[in-house]
DNA sequence: AAATCGGCATAGAAAATCTATGGTGAAGTG
DNA sequence: CACTTCACCATAGATTTTCTATGCCGATTT
């Protein structure tokens, strides 16, 4: 008997999600990142509020978006709702006994410093399921789905994060290489490996090995760190290690320091976590972080 | 070059808003009603979220659902971050300048109220586009799209809401009517038109007239107040007048009172806001409480 | 005994959302 | 100067999510 009437509709919550993230990220393509979607898709969305508002959020230029005075002004409260709403999903997750564990690594970070853990912690916490995703940016802890993010850091640590190692760099290679590097300057005679991502590794320890006179390293470049250091390995060339990442090949044995030069690059291999940590996640933590 | 990882996917923003809403009305049909779909798609959004934590968050019983201790103790945190989202939407909206008014009402105040004042409102208002949406029961202010709201309510006014009139109601019918009515008992002797949502009202004014001696009245019932108002208009019986209701018909002399005792319900007609109230929804206010 | 009330499961329908594509203008590069 | 890159746009079609409809169940009420 009673009438069902066409109530107003509102917006959709995840065409406010689309706003908030683009708006804190200033740019439809970041926040497609974090949305794990396409630009396009985030570009749909809000549009499909702004209709639904009647009003533009954002101003398109052609390098990219600006906030116009209406998202500037409302912007700030998406965000505290949906940190607050991340919050919830925190509490959700910790309570839950299923116990989850997510991690967020740096690519070389995963294969190259986690992945020789995992073992051991995987047997010493055999009630956790613990899964590794490769990312080449941190997330966002307080709106993605992971427990724990492991990336290379300038800033000083704050509350949820745990430097675990300062990153230092030195040249290594394989032992039958280093026969034939005696000095800095016979590194422009053998090929010097690259990680993609770490460019600048050479330059900042050749500035530091040679401050007065500057010379040029070349050699092949790999996307990923592990696989530079798989051709360090089989002799392919001398690689810039990451201390964290080739300690144990070099206590192996597989890897030999060239020099005795050790240079701080400035960042720290940081451990960083979400809140609520719960007894779950504070066991694996202090398991890696030890 | 990047990876593209499978992300760890969160939980739907939707299963979450269908969590909190069954968990704030106590049941899946009540929340069903709010977020204007079927129960059944509660219940699934609700599996959803259950099957993602690995946790149920209600216990079916065949009368209803209960939190479990995990929903119980997330549940708040939930209310606290959509009530927050809410209001960053109520901000949106307040400082876009298309200016949208949507009322909520009572199907009878909706009809026998608001539109008789409605074409006086459009004309001191223009740029204002007011739709009236009739609802049994007043809706959640902070998570539907709604501006206003007018019900019938028994609680102290809170702060976004304005008593408007206390409800009282007295019998009421068609001049020719009232000639073959002289006495409460002759009552007894012609149609007692009724509201299905108001059923106790003859029996509220009834006890007050006849204190000592319980008299029952029938006749016809409709599902529309306006339905029963246009019944006794046209001579089809007595009706229980409600004063806010029925006062300008009476005032026309197309309804007249029986006897004097006007009973007031407990209730008052009270219009209720949204937060915040923006300029234009001011105007609006200000308005219909004058 | 019958009606009512919340639930459940499931299939199919509908709607929302996303991807893919080809396009724009502005800025940087050799 | 061409050439490339970058961020965003529009749109069509695909995909995924969400919803409705239906028949069912057990408890409560009448
Ligand atoms: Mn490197
Ligand atoms: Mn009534
Ligand atoms: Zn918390
Ligand atoms: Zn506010």
């Amino acid at each position: 008997m009673s009438i069902q009437p066409p109530r107003p509709r509102g917006p959709s919550l995840n065409a406010l999600r689309a706003f908030e993230a683009s708006a804190r990220l200033g740019g439809f393509t970041a926040a497609a990142e974090e949305l794990n979607v396409t630009p396009g898709a985030v570009a749909q969305q809000i549009k499909n509020l702004e209709d639904w508002l009647g009003e533009p959020l954002f101003q398109r230029t052609s390098q990219g978006v600006r906030l116009t005075a209406l998202g500037e002004a409302t912007a700030g409260r998406f965000s505290d709702a949906f940190d607050q709403l991340g919050e919830a999903v925190g509490h959700l997750r910790a309570r839950a006994s299923t116990a989850q564990i997510s991690v967020a690594a740096l690519p070389s970070l995963a294969q190259c410093w986690l992945m020789p853990r995992l073992p051991a912690l995987r047997r010493a916490l055999p009630d956790l399921v613990i899964s590794v995703t490769a990312l080449e940016k941190p997330p966002n802890l307080i709106r993605e789905a992971f427990d724990v993010s492991l990336f290379f850091s300038e800033a000083a640590p704050g509350a949820d994060e745990i430097r675990i190692a300062e990153d230092r760099i030195y040249p290594v290679c394989a032992p039958e290489v280093a026969a034939s590097v005696s000095s800095v300057d016979d590194l422009t005679q053998v090929p010097c490996l690259r990680d993609g991502h770490w460019q600048a590794d050479w330059q900042v320890w050749l500035r530091r090995a040679m401050p007065d006179r500057p010379i040029a390293v070349t050699g092949p470049q790999y996307s990923l760190y592990s696989m530079a250091l798989d051709a360090a390995r089989s002799g392919g060339g001398v690689l810039m290690g990451h201390d964290s990442l080739v300690a144990p090949l070099i206590e192996r044995g597989e890897l030999v320091r060239l020099f005795d030069l050790t240079v701080p690059t400035g960042r720290w291999l940081t451990l960083r976590t979400t809140r609520p940590v719960h007894p779950a996640l504070k066991r694996f933590i202090d398991l890696l972080a030890s």
